[in-house]
DNA sequence: CTTGATAGGATACGACTGTATCCATTCAGG
DNA sequence: CCTGAATGGATACAGTCGTATCCTATCAAG
């Protein structure tokens, strides 16, 4: 056999330049010459390891979500040890944010692909596995937080949860739009997070 | 002269064609002989009454504000006579989520526009002047409410609205993709105003 | 009745799309 | 050394896109 290419390391790479023509340009602009030439590839290496432009896009789609789930993770241990349930939440709802350029690139491809789910169906199997995961995880933990006296018992865990996604997503489109900072946004968090855990504890 | 068209109800006319393709097909669906097709007329009227495809999407935005703001003012109405400030939320708010057929097709429409407008700086101009709109208009309406004693004077009433429109955008992006009923996400606005102004009055 | 602006049908243009095919190069196994 | 699978460059194909052009009706004004 000849030149021997990983292949797992070829489709990453073409993966990230599909996902950084859609979150500069859209998703519209993907093409699979734009993706060769943001690869520095040519068209049929693009179809070499990828049937599809469907396949394409569905990896793209995956990777985004993979992206994502390893940016939450890494923010929950890097609050070393024990988290507190609200550091838990402020830790899952902050990632959700665009909070740097990466994750704010990330954010509009990801947007991109939400639209785009509307409309395309297997789009929307491969999208809602993410957040349906994260509502599950953070209603789970609520829920034990409000058994341990941390949150009144008047609260509905999985409607206040729900909210909170619904609100750092909606958070997320405004930052997006520039009608708000991203301190802005984060202020917003926060200020829900005391009235439902009380004041942040020092 | 001849025929003697109006000019005004036949873009109208081409404008709705536009919407409804870019509700149920996406705003990547859209194109001239699309519009055409879906309108019953021919390619050249559609390039005779709008100079470009820009402008058709362009017009498809303005209509899309200009029925949202119809259907606010509406529901305000409706609530015959003065409206309580937790009325008056509750109704601009409401008047965001999906309710109907066709305010859910709209709101297809709405975010396919929204998106687009992140790479589009264009449709950025245009699609941010409602959203504006509503958040300054219930931001004075919450002060108000706030010197009126309605809501505890510790809360800041221009956090508080850009909150709850962020949660309602959200939220309208959860039911759009399935996610949530219309009814679990007007509880959820509900919850929330019980915590901002008490518990709905009879 | 003639004229000329208004309104629209038919068709063409060049650019771009996803996909398919043809062909050359590379190199591990026999 | 040689053979054949792995890799990828070059090019072609049939569609669709936005836009432009050509040409023909229509009908109010003179």
């Amino acid at each position: 056999m000849p030149k021997q290419v990983d292949h797992e390391e070829r489709r990453r790479h073409l993966t990230e330049a599909l996902l950084r023509i859609a979150s500069t340009r859209g998703l519209q602009a993907v093409s699979m010459r734009e993706i060769a030439a943001e690869a520095g590839v040519s068209l049929r290496v693009v179809q070499y390891y990828f049937t599809n432009k469907q396949a394409l896009l569905e990896s793209g789609l995956t990777e985004l979500g993979a992206r994502m789930d390893r940016r939450v993770k890494q923010r929950a241990t890097a609050a070393a040890g024990e988290l507190t349930p609200r550091g838990a939440f402020a830790a899952v709802l902050g990632t959700i944010l665009p909070f740097d350029e990466q994750s704010t690139l990330d954010s509009m491809a990801w947007t991109a692909y939400y639209t785009a789910a509307l409309t395309d169906p297997a789009l929307a199997a491969v999208g809602l596995t993410l957040p349906n995961a994260l509502e599950n995880y953070l209603t789970v933990r609520l829920t034990a937080a409000q058994q341990a006296g941390d949150i009144a018992p008047d609260r509905d865990p999985r409607t206040e949860v729900a909210s909170l996604l619904a609100l750092a997503n909606g958070l997320t489109s405004s930052v997006l739009s520039g009608q708000r900072s991203h301190e802005a946004a984060t202020e917003i968090i926060d200020y829900r997070l005391d009235r439902l855990f009380g004041p942040a504890t020092a």
